[in-house]
DNA sequence: ATAGGGTTAG
């Protein structure tokens, strides 16, 4: 680069097509060279390219800025933003109070900038603190900034703070809308995210690609499949299926709602390309759907496609071995992966242990956890442990529990296990000491609840929950139930309930069951050949599983549910998990 | 004068 060829004008444009570090430094060398440094108007545009361009480089940024004799907010701005977007977000904040105490003070931008690295450092008490001086500074109509500030109270989990700031917003424009219903979305408030979304369209708004995006996940959370199709519509009639990460939440929004059908139809039609985390979701929802099959193929079809598996891809078609009963295959892949180039983590291992352990391969599935090269988590022996009550190994259920507990494992489901592998030998004795140890912890039962979704609206419940409006004849409905259940020869498997109480009681207490609840709520509203779906927030229990069987064949219905991991999908007395989760 | 905010899988 010729010093003569660049004046004072010809500056920005070169800055325009500078797309690399090289560039940067030349430009850098040509001021200081020429003496312009310390004047010329386009500096601050060079330090903000090398502070925030993906070219650029935060190092060198600072480098630039400490030769600034006089540095204008702009230039300590720059390097500001670039702090914010850097791994390490939590340095923006002792910048920005370095600027405060600067001549040059901060301006609204400063804020904006500041509050994003508290969002990315998720520094909830900082946010608070530049809330109250963006007030005092006299930035509160900036709806920008607003929109920024709530943003951070949603991402750093203070949603009521979040919803304050949006109601109190002089204007607001869409981006405004999608930051809250992201964060109403992402901070597990999918009600209120759908609800805002349809409030945002009542008045008048048009949702863009982003608004999609969390109002769909809302919908996967929810299991929500009505209100998903009536989105997946609007996105077709808007085309924004032409952007890649829309039909990804489409896919993933279908696969959640038990519909891995219609998310194949989607993943097979999309007119633009494919990206990972379309390969990603869409053999994650055939995993959730028990089809290990369909996910081996497309971990093949993928890297065909020229798309390299990452370890969720392999994380997830392990989990599709897993809820499929593939078990040679699973363990063949697990094999496999040592040698492919991608690091395996611990819930590579959790998998393969779960999938032999359920296998009943309780030896191999433990020799795994000894041999692995770092240390085991929970899960592990979480799943050891599942494993072992399920096949009745006494001896390996207590190793587990004794990890779980040294580990400081308080999760009420390690004892519950625990003591139904107890229960289950009618050792009443050490169960009482189970239930004993978890009154002196503390231990309290994460309660069960179910969703369903009817006429467009989300009714939950809880374990024996009567609060329903319609509670009476949800009751009603599992009298009738458990009279032709009981015809057709079912009896309940007491033995899995905790507390050593009468048989009678212990059928009471699986007879409410929030599934159930959810069940029979679905039989009494609904009348078309619409499955009945059912979102369970933990797994669901073995008795409610042989009753939901049964209930499908006698009143000839589908019912789906959704568990924690895994979709339950019952058809005419069988179950697609073919009896094996 | 202008700059800034909202984004899918695990």
């Amino acid at each position: 680069m010729h010093d003569a060829m660049v004046s004072q004008s010809q500056l920005d444009p070169l800055l325009q097509k500078c797309t690399s570090l090289i560039c940067i430094k030349q430009l850098q060398a040509h001021l200081i060279t020429t003496g312009k440094f310390q004047f010329h108007p386009s500096r601050t545009k060079l330090l903000e390219l090398c502070a925030i361009s993906p070219v650029g480089d935060l190092s060198l940024a600072a480098q630039i800025f400490r030769r600034i004799q006089t540095p204008s907010t702009n230039d300590w701005n720059a390097v500001l933003r670039g702090l914010a977007q850097s791994p390490e977000p939590a340095q923006a904040l002792s910048w920005y109070r370095l600027i405060s105490r600067s001549p040059q003070k901060v301006d609204a931008l400063s804020c904006s900038f500041a509050l994003k690295g508290c969002a990315r450092a998720l520094a909830f008490s900082v946010a608070t603190q530049i809330h109250s001086q963006l007030l005092r500074l006299g930035f509160e109509a900036d709806f920008l900034l607003l929109t920024t500030l709530l943003d951070v109270y949603a991402k750093t989990g203070d949603l009521e703070a979040a919803q304050k700031v949006f109601d109190k917003m002089p204007t607001r424009d869409i981006a405004s809308w999608n930051a809250m219903i992201s964060g109403l979305a992402q901070g597990s408030r999918p009600n209120e995210a759908i609800a805002l979304f349809n409030r945002m369209e009542e008045e008048g708004w048009r949702p863009n690609e982003v608004t999609v995006l969390g109002a769909l996940s809302a919908c996967s959370q929810l299991g929500a499949l009505k209100q998903g199709q009536i989105i997946h519509g609007y996105v077709v009639d808007e085309k924004l299926d032409t952007k890649v990460i829309v039909c990804n939440a489409v896919i993933d929004m279908y696969a959640k709602c038990g519909f891995v059908d219609k998310a194949y139809s989607v993943f097979l039609s999309m007119s633009c390309r494919k990206s990972l985390i379309t390969w990603n979701s869409m053999i994650m929802g055939f995993a959730m759907n028990g089809d290990g099959c369909k996910a081996l193929e497309l971990l093949d079809q993928m890297v065909v496609d020229g798309v390299n598996p990452d370890g969720v891809s392999y994380l997830a078609a392990l989990c599709a071995c897993n809820h499929g009963g593939l078990v040679e295959e699973g363990v063949r892949l697990f094999d496999m992966m040592k040698g492919c180039g991608v690091e395996l983590n611990v819930k590579h291992y959790g998998s393969v242990v779960d999938l032999l352990g359920r296998a009943g391969r309780i030896k191999e599935a433990c020799d795994i956890i000894n041999s692995m090269p770092m240390l085991p988590d929970v899960v592990l022996w979480q799943s050891l442990l599942g494993a072992s009550k399920t096949h009745g190994d006494v001896k390996m259920a207590e190793m587990a529990s004794r990890k779980l507990v040294e580990m400081g494992s308080n999760s009420c489901g390690d004892f519950v296990l625990l003591s139904n592998v107890y229960a289950a030998q009618r050792r009443w004795h050490d169960v009482g000491r189970v239930r004993e140890a978890m009154k002196i912890r503390d231990v309290r039962k994460l309660p069960g609840f179910s969703y369903t979704e009817i006429d467009y609206r989300i009714h939950k419940f809880v374990n024996g929950d009567q609060s329903h409006p319609s509670s009476k004849e949800i009751y009603a409905k599992l009298d009738e139930i458990k009279f032709r259940i009981k015809a057709y020869g079912y009896a309940a498997e007491t033995n899995l309930v905790l507390h050593d109480i009468g048989e009678e009681d212990k059928e009471n207490v699986l007879n409410y069951h929030s599934e159930k609840l959810a069940v029979a709520y679905g039989l009494i509203s609904t009348s078309d050949e619409t499955p009945i779906q059912v979102i369970k927030n933990l797994r669901i229990c073995v008795d409610c599983h042989a009753v939901i069987k049964i209930i499908s064949k006698i009143y000839n219905t589908e019912i789906i549910v959704r568990d924690r991991a895994r979709f339950h999908r019952f058809k005419e007395g069988v179950c697609s998990c073919r009896d094996y989760w």
